[in-house]
DNA sequence: ATGGCATTGCAACAATGA
């Protein structure tokens, strides 16, 4: 089984290359975040003809995440139904093809100490106290999405430039490391132990020509879907040329053999 | 090389991103 989470910055300016994309990668569930824009707006008949359904939770503008699978899609939940007015869409959850996936859209957090930031620190804090509730650590799950933290300073390829920063700060990779706690292992550094792959790169100043990017879209996945893990991959080349998102899709396998095994 | 901000709502730019 293939899952992919990317950030595709805006799916209606994405809208071909995600479809070559979904041709091309071919996954069985895609995670998708910064859609901007309403579910009516989402390509559901194009990915439709694909063989893909979509759970969506979109909104005008800003943010928007979705799940897409080739197999049935059950049990969706959006937000975290904590009591908390969060009027931003980046949280849905879904089961489907013998897992539960989410695909989550972390806050920016903008500048450290601004109300963006405290926005960033809650919504980690609501993510953990979600996770903590709701997943088992023996169930297969996964929870895909653009983090807006590199969780380490391998993950940054020039650090210096991101001390402090809103993603590379103290308290979110604090958070981070949190939900590792609880049980989830990040798929792609287990795989790449020495740090990266990076996963994006600004637009501004040439950053992905200068290989200036940093690791902040992950799969964190419990014990009984990581052990199943046969490659975890960024595709780099979705990066490149024209109209391009600034994020490339992170991409995981697994072994389907061992899944009946449990 | 893979390039030198992009996207949205609005109708000129401001807001946002990471």
């Amino acid at each position: 089984m293939k899952i992919v989470t990317w950030n595709v910055n805006s799916v209606r300016v994405r809208h071909d290359r995600l479809l070559a994309f979904v041709d091309r990668a071919a996954p069985d569930v895609l995670c998708l975040q910064e859609l901007k824009c309403v579910d009516a707006q989402f390509p559901r008949d194009a990915l439709r003809s694909r063989g893909y359904g979509a759970a969506l939770f979109g909104q005008k503008t800003y943010n928007g995440v979705a799940v897409l699978s080739r197999g049935d899609i059950e049990s969706v939940t959006r937000s975290f139904d904590d009591g908390e007015d969060d009027p931003q869409s980046r949280f849905i959850c879904v089961a489907t093809m013998g897992v539960r996936v989410a695909s989550a859209y972390i806050p920016n957090g903008s500048l450290v100490g601004s109300d963006k930031w405290a926005y960033k620190l809650r919504w980690l804090e609501r993510l953990n106290s979600w996770v903590r509730a709701n997943v088992r650590p023996d169930e297969p799950f996964a929870l895909c999405g653009d983090y807006n933290i590199a969780p380490d300073d391998q993950d940054v390829r020039v650090p210096a430039e991101w001390s402090g920063s809103t993603l590379c700060h103290e308290a979110v990779r604090g958070a981070y490391a949190s939900l590792l706690s609880l049980g989830l292992v990040d798929l792609v550094r287990v795989r790449h132990p020495e740090g990266g792959p990076l996963t994006w790169w600004d637009y501004r100043g040439g950053a992905f020509f200068k290989d200036d990017g940093l690791r902040i879209d992950h799969v964190l996945a419990t014990a009984p879907l990581a052990r199943r893990l046969t490659s975890a991959v960024v595709d780099r080349d979705e990066r490149k040329g024209e109209g391009a998102s600034d994020h490339a899709p992170v991409i995981v396998t697994f072994d389907e053999a061992a899944a009946s095994s449990g």
